[in-house]
DNA sequence: ATTATGCTGCAACTGGGTTGCGAAATGTAT
DNA sequence: ATACATTTCGCAACCCAGTTGCAGCATAAT
């Protein structure tokens, strides 16, 4: 697990206009160094040490808002969250594809891969397509 | 709203090997009644009677396992249900997308529009493909 | 260093969903 | 139709995820 330095960190949160506070660091650093979607669990297993929930949810949110993470569509009633990769405070850029693990649960962006065009009947008006692949990933193969 | 005989639901219900009980004629008949997808509310709104909230549980998990109905993919932590066209006893074959009108709320299951192909690359062995379209449906358009 | 701001954590609450169990309804055999 | 076995229903109680209000504490600005 790719370690990054606190400056890295600092630097992602003063971009931001957040302040700099020790649970923020630890959270962002769960996502920095993972590489899939991060659940509540993940954070509250990894960020080394225990905040309350309370904190979670209100950090996720914040960051959620300021375009550092986003929300992955999920189908099964969980919320799991990624790393942004173009999004912006506010306006949220994430036109790729998601893949879930059956096995190991993990859920990864498909960055590269981008929606699929669909075809409507016209009286639809559509405005966002969200695209969820499940299967079994490299890892789980091997 | 189309009106269903007492046998048709009935019918159903015995082709099943379900007992024919008042809560699960009230609650099918929401479900033949509605174009899109239904969620718990609709049918503690719509069911005419009020019943116990683990009764409607009980009765839509039931459902699910007979094939009666299948559980619509959202991705917004909600849970709805939707009658299945052709699923059978425990398998289900729902292979087209999903419309989610932002306005009203209304899941509809766009059964002609059969899921796209996604290619990933050959390390991921994808097995089901979910799409989920947003926007404004007829009905909220005029 | 001091103050204003805003973040954190506790406690309490909400809402969706589940479980156990006695009461009531359904199906079946007589 | 009646009686019995079986299934389903509804209540109460519970669990878990997520939210809210507020007092105390850490951060950032002066």
């Amino acid at each position: 697990m790719p370690v990054f330095t606190t400056t890295q960190v600092e630097e992602i949160l003063r971009r931001n206009n957040l302040s700099v506070t020790d649970s923020r660091k630890k959270i962002l650093n769960v996502f920095l160094s993972m590489q899939g979607a991060v659940a509540h669990r993940d954070i509250e297993r990894k960020a080394g040490e225990k905040f309350d929930r309370v904190t979670v949810y209100r950090t996720l949110q914040t960051f959620v808002e300021k375009g550092i993470i986003h929300i992955i569509p999920t189908t099964d009633n969980s919320i799991r969250y990624a790393m942004c990769k173009d999004c912006t405070d506010g306006h949220h850029h994430d036109n790729h594809i998601h893949f879930i693990c059956r096995n190991c649960g993990a859920t990864l962006c498909l960055d590269d891969i981008t929606n699929p065009v669909i075809h409507l009947p016209s009286y639809f008006s559509a405005e966002e397509v969200e695209v969820i692949v499940k299967g079994i990933c490299r890892n789980c193969r091997e």
